[in-house]
RNA sequence: GUCCCCAUCGUCUAGCCCGGUCCAGGACACCGGCCUUUCACGCCGGCGACAGGGGUUCGAAUCCCCUUGGGGACGCCA
């Protein structure tokens, strides 16, 4: 095979949701591997239900996911000259027909199928006649009714489909536009997708559009079926188990080289590794690993490989994507120094950006809110020395190091003859209000001099203040 | 109902194609411990699976069949 061209054809009725997201990362993931092209097109020959707010919402979300592609965004809904023409070829070949079948005389059809034990279908009643188009008429396509099709999938291997199971589908509603099936043979065929890579809730249609590329004399493209993502009671992924779009996880604090690794990894594996950059994908990537059972998704794994994503980026990296969620904790902050030191402080303990964002807060605000716990334990009458201690050996340092901290905070402990942990904690807790916080030294290097030796000197005022 | 797909720890999976190295490996979660200035990180250890039954074979998680279970499709939706 030449150039390998693959496409990413979600239909906007709703946002992107995570099993898209899957797909496209696949897909995108092979051509990016293969030097290969990546198409978008946009399935919205459904009026009734597709939206241009969708549209935005999955454009939005693939940028987001940093799923980049090289051609379209293509419409179908500003393709229907070029179905139309299709459709005549087959009607003309004598491979499709016209219908004026009701809707109500094809329900009972089926209904006849469904008693009589067979799967409910067209009964191909005008498949003969030989009608001329009129209003109110649909194209059906005249599918084989013995023998079988074989579809050859990378994934699932042969699968063999009798015929007498495929009923004359329709190809054109009666208001002239194009079906599923047909728009999506034609455009593959037009836009030279050679490769499908798409959820095996779609490996029942393949045996149609085989019918219709054979019907139109083209060449088959390599077909892959990727089990489908569920929720945590094994049933199809919808919105009652949470949260279901790309959005809502961006949302969540969750980066996308972290969303990206962990959907790859439901349904593909390279070995026992778990952890990939986005460099490692696409350089491992491939269709052979992909698994043939459908998968469940685990929140407390995404959330785990998102600690990892984490730690493993740079602080500046994560300043970029930190700052909306600072700015929804109240906190305005520029990039720089500063808060790069706070997110270095922080990358080994927050699983998110909304925990990262949470525990950074204390960095920043003008004041420190005292946790009433907190204060009532560690700063206490007794401990009025020891701060008095503390602030004035910093003042006397020309600039904070780690190395000159140590030697100060080493001066109290002399002088108050306390163990490390009794200047600490009541330290920490002058500090960020709480007792829980990153290490002292690094977190009195971030918070800076001025920052530290102020925020002292409150806690002394309120521990002055303290009834006796 | 009919057709199709699938089946290894609770979950994601390695191994299966090319049977022996697997009394089944890794990760998440959970439990214990270590480290330690708090919380984390990290490290060490534990718990925990070849759905069931028949074959084939000297030998099966690996090959075949059946059963069971799960999923999908059956639209003038995509």
């Amino acid at each position: 095979m030449d150039t390998i061209i693959t496409r990413f054809p979600p239909s906007p009725t709703g946002y992107l949701h995570i099993g898209g997201a899957r797909t496209a990362l696949f897909n995108w993931l092979y051509t990016r591997k293969t030097g290969g092209k990546f198409v978008l097109r946009i399935e919205d020959t459904d009026q009734a239900r597709s939206t241009k707010e969708s549209v935005d919402a999955i454009f939005e979300s693939l940028e987001w996911l940093g799923i980049d592609w090289d051609e379209g965004p293509f419409f179908q809904t500003r393709r229907y000259d070029i179905y139309k023409e299709y459709i005549q070829k087959l009607v003309d070949s004598g491979h499709a027909y016209y219908c004026n079948c009701t809707s109500e005389e094809v329900d009972a059809m089926r209904e006849e199928a469904r008693a009589a034990g067979k799967k409910p279908m067209y009964n191909g009643k005008c498949r003969d006649k030989n009608l001329t188009p009129g209003p109110g008429m649909v194209v059906r396509i005249k599918a084989p009714r013995t023998g079988s099709t074989v579809v050859e999938d990378v994934v699932k291997g042969n699968t063999s489909f009798p015929n007498s199971e495929l009923d004359d589908f329709i190809i054109q509603r009666s208001d002239g536009s194009p079906m599923y099936n047909l728009a999506v043979v034609v455009d593959d065929l037009t836009m030279g997708i050679n490769t499908i890579i798409r959820g095996d809730d779609h490996l029942v249609n393949t045996p149609k559009q085989i019918l219709l590329y054979k019907a139109l004399g083209a060449e088959l493209p390599l077909f892959a079926h990727v089990p489908m993502v569920l929720g945590s009671d094994k049933a199809r992924l919808s919105k009652r188990h949470g949260a279901m779009s790309v959005s809502e996880y961006r949302d969540m604090g969750y980066l996308p080289d972290a969303m990206l690794n962990y959907l790859v990894r439901l349904g593909w594996s390279f070995g026992d590794q778990e952890f990939f950059t986005r460099k490692d994908l696409i350089e491992k990537f491939s269709l052979d690993h992909i698994g043939k059972s459908p998968s469940m998704f685990d929140m407390d794994k995404l959330t785990a490989l998102n600690a990892k994503h984490i730690q493993a980026a740079t602080p500046k990296e994560l300043a970029v994507m930190l700052i909306p969620f600072l700015e929804k904790q109240g906190i305005a902050v520029a990039q720089g120094p500063a808060l790069e030191l706070a997110i270095e402080t922080l990358q080994p303990r927050s699983k998110t950006l909304v925990e990262m964002a949470q525990s950074a807060v204390f960095y920043f605000k003008e004041e420190v809110e005292l946790e009433e716990k907190a204060a009532k334990k560690f700063l206490k009458k007794a401990t009025l020395p020891t701060l008095e201690l503390t602030a004035g050996y910093m003042e006397a340092l020309d600039e904070f190091t780690q190395e000159n901290l140590e030697d100060a905070l080493k001066k109290v402990m002399e002088e108050a003859e306390l163990k490390f942990g009794k200047i600490a904690q009541p330290l920490r807790v002058a500090l960020t209000g709480t007792t829980v916080s990153p290490g002292i030294f690094e977190m009195i290097l971030a918070l800076g001099k001025n920052k530290t030796i102020h925020r002292i000197k409150k806690a002394m005022d309120y521990v002055e203040s303290l009834p006796e």
